[in-house]
Formats: C-alpha cells, sequence, structure tokens
DNA sequence: GTGAAAGCGCTAACAT
DNA sequence: ATGTTAGCGCTTTCAC
C-alpha cells in the first residue's frame, strides 16, 4: 500500500496528530514543525487516503446525478453544469443514466452507491411516486425534469405548462392553426402527467381553439429519430399541419430532417418549435426556435439544494423550485406569414 | 449513523463474521443461519458501508473519466459507452471535465480524488509529454485521444493520421482541389502533432498535390462557433474553398451554418466533411459526410484495459491499440461533380 | 461452519 | 503546541 500519515511521522519524528494537523492546515502548527513535517511528506510523496478521510467522516464529498441518456445533449450540457456548481461546494460527480427505465432509476434512487455518494441529483423518466414514498435511502435527493412527485424531495423544474403555452402562443399568433404536438408518452402510466401536452391543450383553449388531437404523435424516446418517425407518420396519416410543437429539441430536429426530405420548408410551410435550447439548435441550416430553460440555475439551484440539506443546517421543507426560462425565437418560426 | 454489521450480529445473536458472510454471499454457510441473519438484515434494512469496505479492500470499484467538454457530444456520447462499458465490470463512473486546460488536465492526472479512484480514463488536449512523465499516482491511466505521447501510457486512439487522410482522399476524388483544414490548434505547441492536418498534408502529397497552406485555419477551441467563425474568416480573406475538412464534426457543423448564411450551397459549391459521426451528424438538413471511430469499441478497450491493470494480472507493456473507424459518406459530399 | 480480534488510514476527544 | 488513543465499518487471518 501507500505512504501513511503513520509513516510520514516516523519520518519527521513527530506524532500522527502533528502531521494530520499540517495535512489539515490546523492553524496551531509552529512554522518550523509545518516545515520539517512538509519535507517528510515531500520526501515520502505522501497523499492523503481520501478513503480513510471519508469512513471517518461519515461524508465523501461526491455526489450522484442519474439522467437518462447522457447521449441526449440537454442533459450532457446539464451534467457539465452541475459538475461546476458542484466543484463550486468542492463536491465531484458521479455521472450515471438510467436509459430512462423505471428500474433503474429506482435502483439508482435507493441504493446507488449508498455511502459512497452523499446525495443524488435525479432527473427520472418513468419514476412513480410510489416509488419515492418506499425510498428507504437517508441520503438527501433532489429531483430534477417533467414530472411532478408528490413526496417529500426538493423538486426543481421550470413551469412545464406555462412554457409550453407560451410556445403554442407563439404559434397562434404566427397564424398558424393546425399544431401538431410530438413526443407525448406512449407507455402506459398512472399519471399521464404530459405536462407539455397540457400545456398545448391549454392554450389552444384559452384561445377559443378546439385543437385537433390527431396531430398528438406519442414517440418511444425522445431523439431526432423518434421525431423524424413521428413526423413521418404525421404526414403519412394524410395529416398536414402547418406547425409542430415538439417535447423536446432533439424531436423537432428529427421532425425537421423529415419535413426537408419530403420537400417541405420551414418555417414556410411548417413552423417548428423545440424544447431545451441545446446549442444544436442554434447552428443549423434553420435554426430552432425553442423553449430554453435556465440550465446554469437549474445546475445550481439543485446542487444548492441538496449542500444545504448535507450540512443540515435549518431544514426547510422540501420545496418545488421554479427556474427561469425564456423563449427564445429562431429561424424555425421567423415568417412573414402573421396574425391570425 | 446507519446500522452495521455489528448492529445485525447482535440482533442475529451471532456474531460479525457470519453477517459479513451472508453479505458477501460467502459459500459455507448453512442455510438456516443464512436466513436468520437475512431477517435481521432486512429487519434492520442493514446497508453495507462500502466507504469502509473500500478502505479495507484498497480498491473502490470506482473509476474516472476526464474529458475536455461534457457539453461537445463526442465525449457526451463517448462517456455514456464508458459507463456502460464500466458496469459490465461492476465498476462505476465519475465523470469530469477539463475545459482541455492544461492546467485541469494535469491536476486531474495527477491527484484526481486520490485512492478514490482506482484508476483514471483521460482524454486530454493540452496535456504535455512531461507533464505524465512527471506523474507521481501509481493508479493505472488510459489515455484517449488525437495526440500520442512517449510515456508508459496505454493509449486508446484510432489512426488519426490515416483516417484523416482517408476523408481528405474522399474530397480528392470528388475532383476537389481547394481544400481547407479548420480547427489546427492556435495555442502555441511543443509538439505540433496534428495528426489530421498531417494527414491532410500527406494525402494531397500522395496525390502530387500541393495543398495551399491559406486554406488551413486554426480556431480556439472546438466547438459550433469556432467552426462557424473559422469559416467566415476563410471567406472573409477572400478564399473560396470548394471542400472543408474539419478537425471534428462540430467545426463542421458551425462551418455549414456559415456557408449557408453566404448563400453557399453543400455539396455543390462546398463539399464538407467532419470528424467523429457525433449522432447529430446524421440529421441536419444536409447530412454530414464524417470520419466515424468505433465509440463502443474505444470505450470498452479503455475499461477492459484500465480493469485488467487493476486485476493485476500479467502486466503486459503499455500499448498504443488502434480501434476501427469508417468514413461515413452523407449528402456534404454527395455530389454528381465527380473525377479529376 | 462460526467466533474473536486485528487493522485498513484517518479524525477528533482528550491529555499533557 | 503536540502526543495518545479510540473508533468509523468492514474484511480477514486464525482459532475453535
Amino acid at each position: 500500500m501507500g505512504v501513511s500519515l503513520k509513516d510520514v511521522a516516523q519520518r519527521a519524528g513527530v506524532s500522527i496528530k502533528t502531521v494530520s494537523n499540517v495535512v489539515n492546515n490546523y492553524p496551531h502548527v509552529t512554522p518550523q514543525m509545518r516545515a520539517r513535517v512538509q519535507q517528510a511528506i515531500d520526501e515520502l510523496g505522501y497523499r492523503p487516503n481520501l478513503t480513510a478521510r471519508h469512513l471517518r467522516k461519515g461524508r465523501t464529498g461526491i455526489i450522484a446525478f442519474a439522467v437518462p441518456e447522457l447521449g441526449n445533449p440537454y442533459f450532457a450540457e446539464l451534467a457539465g453544469a452541475v459538475i461546476d456548481a458542484a466543484a463550486v461546494h468542492d463536491y465531484t460527480v458521479l455521472v450515471d443514466h438510467t436509459a430512462g427505465l423505471r428500474e433503474r432509476e429506482v435502483l439508482v434512487s435507493q441504493e446507488f452507491r449508498a455511502h459512497v455518494i452523499d446525495g443524488l441529483i435525479l432527473s427520472p423518466i418513468h419514476l412513480e411516486n410510489e416509488d419515492l414514498l418506499a425510498r428507504q435511502e437517508s441520503s438527501p435527493l433532489v429531483l430534477l425534469g417533467e414530472r411532478e412527485y408528490e413526496a417529500p424531495y426538493d423538486q426543481i423544474a421550470i413551469d412545464n405548462v406555462a412554457a409550453a403555452r407560451t410556445a403554442v402562443r407563439h404559434l397562434l399568433d404566427l397564424g398558424r392553426r393546425r399544431i401538431a404536438f410530438l413526443g407525448s408518452r406512449t407507455s402506459r402510466e398512472r399519471r399521464p402527467a404530459h405536462l407539455r401536452l397540457r400545456g398545448w391543450r391549454e392554450e389552444h383553449a384559452a384561445a377559443g381553439l378546439r385543437p385537433d388531437e390527431n396531430l398528438v404523435v406519442a414517440t418511444e424516446g425522445y431523439g431526432r429519430a423518434d421525431g423524424a418517425a413521428a413526423m413521418a407518420e404525421l404526414l403519412e396519416r394524410g395529416e398536414r399541419p402547418d406547425a409542430v410543437f415538439a417535447y423536446n429539441d432533439l424531436i423537432a430536429l428529427g421532425a425537421m430532417r423529415t419535413l426537408t426530405e419530403r420537400g417541405l420548408e420551414v418555417p414556410a410551410d411548417v413552423a417548428v418549435v423545440g424544447f431545451d435550447d441545446i446549442e444544436e439548435s442554434r447552428y443549423g441550416a434553420v435554426t430552432l426556435t425553442t423553449v430554453s430553460p435556465d440550465k446554469p440555475a437549474i445546475a445550481r439551484l439543485a446542487v444548492d439544494r441538496l449542500v444545504e440539506r448535507l450540512a443540515g443546517g435549518t431544514l426547510s421543507e422540501p420545496q418545488r423550485i421554479r427556474p427561469g426560462y425564456r423563449l427564445i425565437v429562431r429561424e424555425s418560426t421567423r415568417t412573414r406569414r402573421t396574425g391570425a
């Protein structure tokens, strides 16, 4: 094994405690003693064993961040933001992905590296409320994402219904009346939350319109391929929307690809709005209008919340925190054809 | 604190060792004893403290994966593959990013969570050979990425020169003769490896051509914005390439955006080839021809190599391993204009 | 097949 | 200001 405190102490001819004091920058150490110990440390190439420190302290300084899919740029960008936010508090981040499978989400929330991680930030897709209520683990958990739960955990998520309504409003203002919704969930679910779909319905209703439910297309997943397939399905059914509101940017991007292939123009024939504002949206041949959640804020809020609970200070009630968002209008909805 | 082995032992009226045996599936335990202990475990909700186990065993089952930027889909996709490959061996992955800064790369390679991670997979950008030679840390390190080092560590990377030559060959075969290279490094470097740029030069030479060095554009970073800016710079200098070979897909995508904005058509006016084969390349309005490294293979080889060294079996010499790659031809080079 | 006890490397009380 | 010691929770000889 490596060099331990004991070895250094022996070398420097002092006690373990003194070495520990030096290593931990304990103030009451005479400069000459510090120098002597430091020399021994350098000579031996001593490096503290963090595992031992963790065991002793009961904390590791590691938090976990679990997302459905790192291949989805939204989550990758968010992961980057979480790592940065955690670094501010000297926390390191263990990243895992669940493929959005309920089973794996449950597993992660229950016992992921127990005692190795101090806390968990989880962005679930198929996790159910009952799974959370059945959770044994005592370490803090912060939830991210579209779904809302009735469980005693902090949840960080933008107001998805309102954000979706803003997006649909924008399309309605453009004069579009056949607005498709791409990306509703296909799997059987107890609480079909579908916040963004609900926003689509509500905004139509608010405008005194009845949306055509035939324009709602479910997808298996949330990737570009799913969006492309959904769009193709819609067109093959003979539907001709004049706008698309997608569950997320990837689906929107996939849909745009299908539109291009079929010779339909964006936005002239079909206007498209996505959700997430991944960087890719700003660089396509036609840039994508999208709902942009404040990712750094989400990451910061989640980490801060977790760190706060870990510090164990005044433990406030679990909160539902709503970071900001903006609709970013780009070429995919920038058209002359305007008004109702 | 939580429930420990001792608590369970007390509850079940047995010794710690017996509980440990049950927890670790030690074979020589009578079924009834196992049942009795298991019951105590369930009743108390016991969960092994991995930190303690780690300290005792000297291993944690955690490996780190450090990339420049998780926001780059190539690294995000690779990270996903690494996580999956590690899971096969029951390893968990700590993901970190370095922003490609030499200082942070050195820090990570030297002392990242010492004793917490069993090994490290690092994809450096500005790390120097001397940094590696000065490395103190004894845990295994596997290097990924374009740069090649003369240091005793395993390196997993496709043959970048050959891959670049394949890409340039493809453009030459299309009849293109003014092939720009976007994304050479801008920072001062001791060993200007530039493997992909070298491939660009060599393939021209092999075809008896002298490439125009004015068509080489350095970029600050490796993102879409850098590609867009590089392309703009080239055009503003009055250069009119008929093809672009970009250091990676993001730069290629950014360049394509600039071309579109200036009314130039891809591939008719300018053919474009990227590098990495990120999923995005398959879904733009014009899909991108690109060099596709075998990402799952890279991840698997890196993890296997690391795990092998951790197992400490027959320690072979550090190797330079070359995973496969393919040139994937898509719309950005699919043109009628062919031949020399 | 099961129990007792040592010790992984560290921190924190307590003692000096 | 520095030293002594117990113990975090586990695995692992070594007895029995």
